[in-house]
This record gives structure tokens, sequence and C-alpha cells, in this order.
DNA sequence: GTGAAAGCGCTAACAT
DNA sequence: ATGTTAGCGCTTTCAC
């Protein structure tokens, strides 16, 4: 006995098995194979074995796609990253990962890489499949994006962070209180001439680096600020360009993890000695941490939290309207001090 | 006006704008909307305007369940690794996305823990789904899940690994050849009580360890072997073991990049002096290559190329019947000598 | 306890 | 150039 019944209109893929199919072979009608799989009314017990067996024997696998059709329920989430090659974003994703597959959903995953385009046809595509949340890294020009979304009524959770402007159920850690920290400590241990290195999206960074400097009657210098792509490359060029025009700086900061190994292989390749010439505060990474470390202190996120939290403020809005509120949840990071 | 028009069976969402919306408000019939949106047949130029017109102003979104149902094409693949949160897969994640976007593919995540188990019922949901294709880093007891993809006709790809005794299209690179050459550069330099430190499944590097040593009139001590999970805390208890009990060695062969890391940190920590008192040889890694490497000899896969030729070939499958022949493609290491 | 029929949203014959 | 009809695979009234 063969499956294979005729050739799908496109495809070039043999027909899968069907419910009729296990009707058929059971003796049955449709409705009743249904009624055994989905254990949805009493079904006498001899014809539920032969549905059974003739489930098993033609390998039958229910098609997701028709259901979804029907129910409306795809059970499934999608998560947009800028890279998933940096070492940031698959802690994230193994949270979210983690949460969504606990709970029997499954998990699209795109790369936008801080791309607009790229993002947008992306969700467009997420959007056509009837995924039944979103959670995303948005670039810095993904507002519009973002309302369309909102007015889709399509749940989403925005991850790491802040979009100024948009209400929006944000997960991210936070960033002012431990740039803040970073810089108290820098300054507690008589530093003055402290470096800025960081990127386009860390405003929050910048800001807490000028504030703590105001507060501790240091004059910000222009010269010691530096904003730049956040890649490894990008902290060692930087670093280098500030050694090189001379500017006397005594410290720095730091605002991302990968600038963070760019500028120290600078700072090592200057011959810098750490923190004797130059005393360090960073973002950084735990696998970094592991791997390379300094004397310096250091703020580490809660990764692996951030998708996990994320995902779950997810499922707790599909089952609402989306018009319930919003907010954010902040999380931590951690405080480490090398010596 | 409003665009809800009645609850949906289980969910809570509101009904989307259909096609038959469209049709509605720019008053012509179904398949005309249809026809306007696939370009499949002329339409008059103002209705197609209407049509147009109603599109935007619903802000229709087709169904691609629907679209999937009727055409048995889901343009949807899957990729299942061990743990993404591991640094070797991300990039193998990457190259797979690149390849499948850029081909208008979605592509499903899936975690397997390198249980059996989870595996299993991630492909169910995928089956399920319809995917069109599978890229798989199998477990070890992944056969018979294979061989039921096999029956069931679907396309996939083994990536990474070599399983024996399934005829399965797999990409990986080449482990024994690369594991030869370290080899003989240790034994070269003059080494001769050259540790092998591996996991379970790098059996082609144990015999490659064990060729090379035979081939140059080595002995082989068992009491040099080691082989654990592949993490970095192993690496440094299997490095930390190895000198505890005080068994003379001059090198070390290391297999796998996480345990690379554990094991220099060990070494370091004991005092040992990289290369004078133990040569290092080591699969590693691109990323820890730029972050921590001490002078020795490394092989470097290529990671994000593993994926995206695992991809292509998975497309290459998709428009074949699942009977065309398969075969295993290898991929070179690059071997980095670090002075 | 089970079957017949309608419909989820869409496309492809077949009409006109 | 456009409308009518059937059907992808499934669930869910409604009959019997």
């Amino acid at each position: 006995m063969t499956l294979l019944r005729h050739r799908a209109l496109e495809g070039v893929q043999a027909m899968a098995v069907t419910m009729k199919d296990v009707a058929e072979r059971a003796g049955v009608s449709l409705p009743t194979v249904s009624r055994v799989i989905n254990d949805t009314s009493y079904v006498k017990a001899q014809t539920r074995t032969r549905v059974l067996a003739a489930i098993a024997e033609l390998q039958y696998s229910p098609n997701q796609l028709a259901i979804s059709l029907r129910s409306q329920r795809t059970n499934t989430l999608a998560l947009l990253v800028p890279d998933i090659a940096n070492i940031f974003w698959k802690t994230v994703l193994r949270g979210v990962e983690d949460e969504a597959s606990a709970r029997g959903y499954h998990l699209f995953l795109g790369n936008t890489d801080d791309a607009p385009e790229k993002e947008a046809r992306y969700v467009e595509g997420l959007l056509r499949r009837r995924i039944e949340g979103l959670l995303i890294v948005p670039t810095a020009r993904s507002m519009p994006l973002l309302r369309r979304l909102r007015q889709q009524e399509l749940p989403f959770v925005v991850v790491h962070r802040k979009l100024v402007g948009l209400e929006a159920q944000t997960v991210r850690s936070d960033a002012h209180a431990s740039a803040l920290i970073l810089m108290q400590h820098l300054l507690a241990a008589g530093r003055r001439r402290i470096a800025f290195v960081g990127g386009e999206l860390g405003r929050e960074r910048l800001q807490a680096y000028r504030e703590a400097l105001a507060a501790a009657g240091v004059a910000c210098d222009p010269a010691l600020i530096r904003i730049g792509p956040l890649t490894q490359p990008s902290g060692a060029a930087m670093v280098a360009a500030l050694l090189r025009e001379g500017t006397p700086l005594d410290a720095m900061f730091i605002g991302n993890n990968r600038l963070a190994i760019g500028a120290l292989h600078a700072l090592t390749t200057a011959g810098k000695r750490i923190p004797e010439d130059v005393a360090i505060a960073a973002f950084y990474d735990e696998a970094a941490l592991g791997d390379y470390a300094p004397p310096m202190i250091a703020a580490i996120q809660p990764v692996y939290e951030i998708g996990r939290v994320a995902a779950r403020q997810l499922f707790a809005r599909l089952g609402h309207t989306p018009s319930s509120p919003v907010g954010e949840t902040i999380l931590s990071n951690r405080i480490v001090t090398i010596p």
C-alpha cells in the first residue's frame, strides 16, 4: 500500500497523510478521528482503539496549519535581534527559547542587523505567519514599525533598549544606575581625567557619565568622549586614537563589552598598565569575564534573565486585550570588582 | 467603522482583516483581490487601484496559514542545536539565518540540550507546522528520529556531527585532518608526552591523536587521556587533575574551544609556562583567539560557513525527491600558529 | 456514540 | 476582465 496520492500543486513532495486517510483506514468518519485525537467527546473504546491503530500505522501527523487556521492560534512567537552572532543576544535568545519551549511554543528567530528595512520585512513575514507575539530589540528608527504593531494589535515586548515616545512593555537592565556606580568608583579612586567610550544607543550611559562628573565637580572634557559602532575593532580604534592624540587621561569608562575587549587590547598594545596608568570601568560580559579580566570594575548584565522575563511578560500579554497597561521592567546589573 | 467582527473561538484577539473584507470594501469579488495581490491575471487598472486602496485602508495582511494550507508550501525551515548559548552554534545559526532570509524563508530555532526526548518533541512540533526542511545537530542517540524523518520524507541536513550508520547529507569540518596536523606539529617540536583532552563525541580527534603518536613511534599512555563534558569548567578540572596526578607531560592536545579556555586557565593557575613547560595544540575559536591567545597552534573551524553551506544544501534538496543521493561536505579548518 | 455539513482564509479551475 | 465554485485539513455545530 502506498501513501503517495498525487503531487502537490507546486511542490514535489508527496502529500502527507491526512485525517481523512486515518478515518478511511479505521472505517470511521472524519470527526470521530478528531474526537479521538483531541479527546473532545466520548468515543466507544473499540472505535478509539481502531483509530489509534490507524494513526500509528499511517504515521499520521496533524497539520498545524489547518488547526491554526481554524483555531486562530499558532502557538508561535518570534524574536528579532540585531545580530545573533554577537555574544550578548545569544544568551537572551536562550532565555526566551527556554520560556517559550516550556509552554509548548515555537520560536522564529531573525537578525535585523539594526537595519529598519530588514526589520520591517521580517515583521511583515511574521505577521503573515500569524505569530501570537513578538520580542524585539528595536533599532533607533523602529518607532513607526512598533506603532503599526500596536495598531495591528500584535502583542510585543521591547527587549533591552528603551524607546522614548512609545508606550511599550519593556524589559531592560538599569544602565543608568550601573553607569553611575561605575563612575563613582573611578572618581572615589581619585581619577579625574576619565574618558568615555560608548555607542550611539548608550544615551543613558553618557548621561550618567556627565552627571557623575558634575556631581564630583569635575569638568567634562569633550576631547575625552568617543562614540562609535559597538564592535571590538571599533573599541580598539577609538582608544588607540585617544592615546595617539595625547589628551591626558587616567581612567576609562566603557559602555559595552565588545568595545571593552577592543579597548583593553589597545591599552595593552600601547604599553599602558591597568589600573596604574589607566583605571577601567566597563559594561562587561559574564563569558568575557571568564576569559580575560584585568583589574577593573565591571557591570554584568543579567542577559539570560532579560530573555526569560521578556518572554514571560509577552505570555502575560497574550491573553489580554492589547490595550492592557504597559510598563518597564528594569533588572539590576551585577557590579563586580576585579582586584 | 470598526474592524472587530466577532471573537475568535478560543482566542481573545480581534479577528484579522481578510481578503473578503478587502473585496467588499473595494466592491469587487474575492478572487479579484487575490489576482491583484499575486499579479496572477490582468485586472483593469481602475479596479486594481480600488483594491490596492482598500488593502491600504484596512491594513490587510495576507494569512500565510491559509496560503500555505493551499499551496503546501510554508517557506519555513528549522535549526535544532544543542545549546545556542554556546559560542560555537551562534555563528552557525547566523550563517543559516542569513542564507534562509536571503531566500525569503523564515527560521524556527530550538535548543535540544543534547536530550533526545527534547529533540523528538521539537521535531514533532516542527513536522506539524510543516516546515520544508530541517538543519539538525543530532545527539548521540538521534538515529531513530532521523530515520523517521527520512521515512516522512522531510529533507534534512546533519550539521557538524558525523553519524555512522545513517546515510544523510552532512556538513562538517575536517576534524581528523586538522587533529593530525596539530599533533604532527607538537611531535615535530620534539614533544613526546602529549596529553589528550576532549569530549565524548570527538572520536575522530582521539583517533587522529593515536594515529599521530603511532606514526611517530611514541607509546600512547592512557593516563594522559581525559574525556569529559565540553565545558570550560570541565576543561579546567581535567587539566587540574592531570597536573595533580603528576604524570609527566610536555604538551597538550585539546579537542574543543571551551575545554581549551578552561585548560589554559588551569595551566596558568598552576604556574606552568606556555609553551616552555607545556606546548598547546587546540581546536579553538575565532572570538576566543581575539580575546585570549597564548603561544600555541590552533585549528579554527569555519563556523559561519558551516551554517551557510548546510542551509544551501538543504535548499538544494527541497526541490528534489527525498531519495536524491546524499553525501558529506567537509570544510577545511584554518590552522593558526601563535608565536 | 457517530455522521453530515459548514467554514477558517485563501487560490485555481471553470465560467461568463 | 471579473465572478462562481470547489477544496487545502481541520474542528465544531447540528442531526440521528
